[in-house]
Order: structure tokens, then sequence, then C-alpha cells
DNA sequence: GATGAATGAGTCTTCATTCAT
DNA sequence: AATGAATGAAGACTCATTCAT
């Protein structure tokens, strides 16, 4: 009984410091200050480095925790029965729970193993979206998953300062623009060499 | 002539001590130390700060000037015959030349009067290359200029880190992506009201 | 029955306590944080500071209890028949048990009149081992049982860091070294006022 | 001119810190704060850390500088033409400069190549004046070099707290006591092997 | 006017102490 | 009475800004 209630409040007190993290993250930028975290979660700092060692620890969290978000989201993309469908809806997916804002720090800190596994995870799931898509004939044929993979990441990138509704309502319209743009049969030819994974490697440097 | 001589010189640090910045905040991240800046362009801490008074004036000059490239970018696009031609030469150029890699500063920097001056100076062009191509019915009749700007804003955020080449070269993809789906007719519809100047108003504050 | 039970299980726990913070103060310096005391002990925080309610009483604790060996050693030495070897009984314990192991917190911690008292009687008991020797004509005339105490003290400040086995050995012959000076007659005269308690009195500042 | 000025105030800096450092770490134990050591100084911190980037860094350089006094001493010991008063005096100015009373942070710090260096230099002259001591038949046939070397450590550690002149005064008097033991020919044989330097090795770890 | 050392407030992190369970 | 999570003050270190030379 006091055990479970104690887990429960850990649990919650977790859950609240991501959530805290997560906000003055996007919206203050990686270098805000730990203690405006433990203050917007509204616990001591003591107890945030109880759970998160460094700050870097804590970032790992929230990446790791984003990359399943993506996961999740590409394998909801396979359930559905339409590859177009299911391909927009991945896209959509990721971008709209920001998923993919953290994806930036991935250059900046660390990356675990276990980060590296579930980013794997999500990469294969994408691979296979995209292939079912191309099979389909309904994505143009030049797209790469590299490509799609990283037009999340440059729409997760977030506008700096407090998150206002009209961002996100921007980046719904510009997400459909995209969408558009990558339906089959395309109406210019991409420029360069379809980037692949091994081309691209070092994203994040080499697994550990 | 020794005024002359004095202000030549002047203008040769300014330009010096800029670049430097520019360099230094692009592949450092914007909380580089500003002696760092003052390293890479060679002079003393106190002739850079002669300069500019704070960091944040700094970034404030470097903004103005990226906002300047984006007019020269939209005059250039209307210099362009084609309508089409035009407004995807300015949308390449403001993403190219990193002419927005700034933006993302305008959230944590005071937007000062000649910031607001010239972003509508940039906004005006921006306006009439997207009447023109609206006019010329190539553009999708549901997108404002607006959804152009922030396009480019959303292009503009860079990777942090620093910056590799195959950041560049997949960015050119995901803009041509981007560029065909501007395109008329456009397959989709774009969800929720067109976003307008006075809607977005909050984008960086009120002009001072 | 259960009051017994009770105090017998408190005793065994502060013996545990004990036990942990030696260990740990002498192997880990004593900036060694409150909490690996309680994980090598194997109790909770709450439990230590039941019964030592600040780290500077468990200190104290240990200084007492490092004093009364001090006082049995004296005790032991003057069972000794032979006055030389009595006394060198007492000196080699004092060291070797490392009794003054923790003297030299004695300048960072509070003293306690407990503490003032232990010192006495320990003070005593040495001054009639040295008073003994000196009639026996064993020691040289010009050591005073403050001299002795300060050599013990000397020799008993520890080497930083982890405790290894080369320092003991070490220190054992240096000790060897120490007592053939301390004998009679002593090769060369002692330098400066022979040193009483009153005139150290600072030493630890004033009883309480 | 300005240039040898800034020289001389830096110098002047330097060593008002290395004096303040020394003062503050003798007195206060090497986990006194940065700060009190600025403080003292009469300098800011980052003044501090200009010269010196971490507080490892300044206990290195207070190290060398201690060791460099031994190498001096041990010189001074060799010019003197009685081969005991030679050894005596190397010891005396050891312990009364206080060039040993850094030793103990030995084994906490990152020992510099510097600082192996010199701690050979030393070594090798403390052998040279043993050797010398030895031939001439004054210094008691088991003692090594070491046992020298590990008596002055054991002399130098200080006591805890405000450094007050009675501990010098007695630390005078228990030096020439142990001076007597080391003469030819000893009392007692000291115990267990006579220890080397390859032996001992670890004392500070391996060299760089 | 230029230089770069000095300043000290602010950030990350640790740990003595408290307190709800 | 025991537990161990929570607190927050304090320490090491950084960097924007100032100022003596």
């Amino acid at each position: 009984m006091t055990t479970r209630g104690r887990q429960a409040e850990a649990a919650r007190n977790d859950l609240r410091l991501l959530r805290a993290a997560h906000e003055v993250f996007t919206t203050q930028g990686f270098d805000a200050p730990v203690s405006a975290i433990a203050k917007q979660a509204g616990v001591g700092m003591g107890s945030l480095y109880r759970r998160y060692r460094t700050k870097e620890e804590l970032l790992q969290r929230l990446c790791l925790i984003a990359m399943e978000r993506g996961v999740e989201a590409a394998e909801a993309g396979l359930a559905e029965p339409d590859p177009w469908e299911g391909l927009a809806l991945y896209i959509r997916t990721c971008v709209g729970n920001r998923s993919g804002a953290l994806a930036p720090v991935a250059g900046t800190i660390e990356v675990t193993a276990e980060m590296w596994g579930t980013a794997r995870r999500a990469d294969e799931a994408a691979e296979r979206l995209v292939a079912r898509a191309h099979e389909a004939g309904v994505l143009r044929s030049d797209v790469t998953t590299l490509d799609v993979s990283l037009l999340i990441e440059q729409f997760s990138r977030p506008a700096p300062g407090p998150p206002a509704p009209q961002h996100e309502h921007v980046k719904q319209r510009l997400l459909v623009i995209a969408l558009d743009g990558l339906r089959a049969p395309g109406a210019t030819a991409l420029p360069g060499e379809p980037p692949t994974m091994e081309w691209y490697q070092g994203r994040w440097g080499t697994p550990p």
C-alpha cells in the first residue's frame, strides 16, 4: 500500500517533470536553466536531479520518448489500409505530436544505445511505409525514406519563444502543401543524388 | 583624409565583426560566447563592445541584415519576368542564403523599430510576388503571403550543431517538394482560415 | 522484554552506524556524504538522523570513542611493568589503532564537554606514563607529556585517499625511529621552551 | 611599457593568488571554496579562473611549487659539507617551509608530467643525501630514502584549523626527536622489509 | 581607439537535513 | 520507529560586460 502509494507519487512526479521539461525546452530552448524546469514542475532541484542525474540525461529521456512516439506513429500508419493515407498519417502525426521537436538536440547530446535502437526501429517502420507507398505508385518515385525523415525533422523544428496557436495552424497548412508536393508524379525532379542512410550516416554520430 | 581613413577602417572592422558573428553563431549556436566572436574577428572585446553595446544589439544587427537580404531576394524575384520563377527564386534565395537563419532569435531578442520597418518592406515585396503569381494562376489559390513567409521561416530553421553538407543537400530536395506543393492547382485544400498578417500579429510582439 | 529487545536492536543499529561511519570517513574522507554512511550501514537516512541529529554530532561521537580508546591504551600501558615498554605500547597502540585518526577533525568540529572530559582523562593517564618513564630514566628528560601527545597526533594524521598497506608498513618504521629518538639520553637538546598544557591551551579552543 | 606594466600586474596577481590559495588550503582544507581563495587574494572569481582553469589546476600548481622547494632544499643539503648536517638541513627545511604540506593532495589530484619530473628530481637529490650519510656512517643503516621521504611527508601534514605558533614550536621539537632517532646506530631494528621506490610505486599512481 | 584582464551574477550539480508515508 | 524522496543552500565554473592601461 505504502509502496504502491510511493510508486504512484514517483510516477506522477516523473510525468510532471517530463511534461515540464518538454514545455520549457521547446519554448525557451535547450539552454533553459534546469531550475526553470523544476519550478515549472513544482518540485525542488534535488528531486529533478534524483531522477535525472544530469541535464543531458533528461534530454536523452525526452528524445527517447519522442522517438518512441515516432515508432508508434509509423505503426499506426502501417495499420492504415490506404498506402498514401498511411504515409500521410505518419508524417502528420510526427509533426503534430512534436515527436520530432527534440530531434535537434540529438546533435548536441550523447546518443544512448537505447536511443539508437529506437531510432532504428523508427527508421525501419518508416522504410516500410515509404516502400508501400512507392509500390502503390502514390509517392513520387524520386523521394527516399531519408527525404521523408528529414522533412519531418525540418517541420518539427519549433519556433522560438512562447508557442502560439497561430504557429500550429500555419504549420498544418504548410504540411498539406508539402504532402501535396510528395504525391506522385511530382512536377519537378528532385536535385542531386537520392540520399541514403549510409550516405547520411553521421546524422547523430556513430552508434556506441 | 584621416577621417576617411578612420571611417574606412571602422567599416572594415565592422564587416569583420559581422562576418565573425555570423560564422560563430551559425556554427556554435546563439549561446556562443561573445569572446569567441572577438577572437574570430581578430579584435579585442573592447572593440566589439564599442561597436555593439550588447550581445543582443549584435544579434539585432545580424537579423536586420538577414531581413534586408530578404528584401533584396524579393526584389530580385520581382525582376524575374516569369511569375512562378520569380516566386520560386525568392523562396530559394531566402532559404539558400540563410537570410532566415536568424529568424529563430527573433523570438528571443527585442525587435527594433528598424527591424519592424524592414520586415514590413520584405512583407510588402513578398506580397507583390505572391499576388503576381496568383494573378498568373501559377500559385495554388488558397495560399497566402503569410503562408509563404512562414514556409521560408520553417525551412530556414537550421539544424543544431556543426552544419553538414548533407543538410544542405537534403534541404534543397525538400524545397523542391514544397515548391511543387505550392503550384496550382494544389491537390488538397489547405485547412483552416487563410492566415493574414493582422491575425498573425503576435509573431514578434507589437511594433515599438 | 520488548523494551529490552528494542534497546538491543537500537544498540546494534548504533554499532552498525558507527562502524559504517568509521569505515566511510577513513576511506573517503570527512566530506563523504552522509548518505554513503547510511547505505554502508544498511539503514535509511531517517534512522541515522534519528540517532545523530547532525553530521557533526556523528563526528563528535566518533572522536569521543577514539579518545576513549586512547584512555584504554594509556591504561594498558600503565599495566605494563616496564616503564619504557608501557610508554611505547601506549604510543604504538594509539597510532596503530587509529585512535587518533579522527584528531584532524577536532579542529573542524565543536568540542563537547564530554570530549573535554575524556581528553583530560587521557592526558592524565599519559602524564602518569610519562612521569613513570622519566623516573625510570628511560625517557629523555627534556620531553614533556604534551610532546608525546602531539607526536601521537602527528603520526595519526592519515594520508588522504584510499589507505594503502604501504602506508601502514612505513608508518610502523617511522614510529620505531621516533621511539628510538625518545629514548634517554637523547642526542640533541629539544629546542624552545618545554610545552605545557596551559601554554598549548588553544589547541581546541576553551572548554565549554 | 604598457605591456611590462600588465605583465608586472599579472605576476603580482598570480603571486597573490598562490599565497592566498596556500593559506586557505592549508588552514581550511582542500575543500575550501574557491571563492574563499579569490576573496583572500582580493580578486574576483573570474580572475582566478582565468589563470587556473580548474581548482585542480591550482592545486597542481601549488604542489609543483612545493616540490620545487623540496628540490632546492635537497640541493642546499648537498651543498652542506657535513653529511649529517646536510641531511638534517634537508629534512628540517622541507618540514619547515611546508614544502610537503601539499603532498597530501597528491593522492587526490591528477599528477602532471611536470610534477612527475620534479618529484623525480627531488627523489634523486634525496637519494644522494641519504647515500652520502650512509657512507659517512652517520645515518642508521636500516633507513632508506623512502623512509626519509615519508618521514617528511608525515611531519608535513598540517594540523586542521587555523595555524597556531604552538604547532610550529612543538613540531620543531618532534623533528629533533625524529632526527635523533635517525642517527646511527639506531637502538631498535626497523620492522619489515626496507621500502623501495619500486615497492611503494603507487604513491601517486603511474606516470603519464 | 584598442586591448584583454577583472568582475560577479547566473548555471549546473551535490549533499545535509527534513518530513510524508 | 524506519524509510527514502524532497528540499534548497552552497560550490565549481562560465561568460556578458566594464575599465584601467
